[in-house]
DNA sequence: GTCATAAAGTCATCCGATGATTTTATGACT
DNA sequence: AGTCATAAAATCATCGGATGACTTTATGAC
């Protein structure tokens, strides 16, 4: 069975054109505001069709470096990077992955035992009964619960951001564990998810911290071992 | 002097295109690693051209949704929407970015500190020298080289993820601050920005922790004076 | 000088055709 | 039956041309 590499490959005109106009956009060739040349004049330039023009300039409008105006033009937006962080991320290991969610975790506990109320105590002990634990038929139901405890405290800190940030690793681990790794990670058990529940309302961060800590210490560790084999 | 809406205004078939594919493949309608309808079926069924469909696929394989292979087909890569915590992240409060952004500068710090070396030590002690003090003419340049510092910490943990978030983040708030306020937050001094360099020279990930949260307390604190005010 | 209109410029969309690459089917040969 | 080279089919990649929609600019009457 041979993988196919997928980093440095050939590529293909449509993502060399890209690379060409986002060169010249952040080397500030235009400035803000300023006009393309027009998709006919770009294809001249680039040799490569008007078609292939407008499949690289749609790429670059939807990561909001230019803005094209029909009957107007094709203007630059800004010469700042936005969605490469994410795409990177999807692109990084599993150790980094898991690192940046760690980062998430921690302080969304920190924020949330520090602004936890008696209310939203009582919402998480629920959802972590219901959760229950893992031994059962249904693999699927218990992750989902699993993942709504543990969505619930990162939504305690009652920040937007966390909250979206955290969405996202998730779902990113998931499917980078899915398509590398067999074996599970080990499953951190009904304690270690009540400590986090008990240091947050406690109301001490730090607290909070070392409990987050705790409960992702096993499974990072496990991670290591299975990279390294 | 009117100004044109930019959000929901009329949008063009291509854009429609994308969105229609993307909530298909956030609904998990094909699983990661399923094979999408091709190009023709796609264009019936959008009742779009080709071409315009050819256009919404390359924008999802630069969003990392998709991954087209020629002569095979196009695939699903990931089903983690990486456009919602983007928008989210801008549409939030600037104390919800400053806390995101504390948690990847904790857990950069620490990492830094895990893995750190003597070199690793010398080139953020050259980089912060350089650096100097505030009072200056050029106030950008220091703001330059400030930023250059700071990266270097977080280049530090060797995390590629951590790395592209905190950029994102840094830009963000560099915007949001832009637009919002106009008073200066509190530029923490030389000794704070030594601190977390001995501190990851230590090698005590709990030091560096400590480091960090001394260094932004100030900030948030008078961020939080200006947000009440 | 103003303003309606025409003309030119530009992106949006469609269609058809050909090439490149991968996958699958075929069939000969052992 | 199994293996392997070859042909055929499927699919994306790229090209060129044509038409429509919209914006900007030029024109010319008043």
């Amino acid at each position: 069975m041979t993988y196919p590499m997928r980093s440095l490959n050939k590529t293909n005109l449509a993502d060399t054109a890209v690379d060409a106009i986002r060169t010249e956009i952040l080397a500030r060739r235009w400035t803000v505001g300023e006009k393309l040349p027009n998709e006919a004049t770009l294809s001249a330039m680039l040799a490569v069709s008007r078609g292939t023009v407008r499949e690289a300039v749609r790429v670059l409008a939807s990561q909001g470096y230019i803005e094209t105006r029909q009957g107007s033009g094709t203007y630059v937006l800004s010469t700042a990077d936005t969605t490469r962080p994410l795409t990177m991320a999807r692109r990084a290991g599993l150790r980094d992955q898991f690192e940046a969610r760690l980062a998430l975790d921690v302080e969304a506990a920190r924020l949330a035992a520090l602004r936890q109320t008696p209310t939203m105590v009582v919402g998480l002990r629920a959802l972590l009964a219901e959760r229950g634990h893992s031994g059962g038929k249904d693999q699927a139901a218990f992750i989902a619960r699993d993942f709504a405890f543990h969505k619930a405290v990162i939504a305690a800190s009652q920040n937007a951001v966390l909250v979206g940030m955290y969405e996202f690793f998730s779902t990113l681990i998931a499917e980078t564990i899915a398509a590398t790794l067999e074996d599970d990670l080990p499953e951190p058990d009904m304690a270690a998810h009540a400590a986090i529940v008990d240091a947050i309302e406690s109301g001490e961060p730090d607290r909070a911290d070392a409990a987050v800590r705790r409960f992702m210490a096993p499974v990072l560790t496990a991670l290591d071992m299975l990279l390294l084999s």
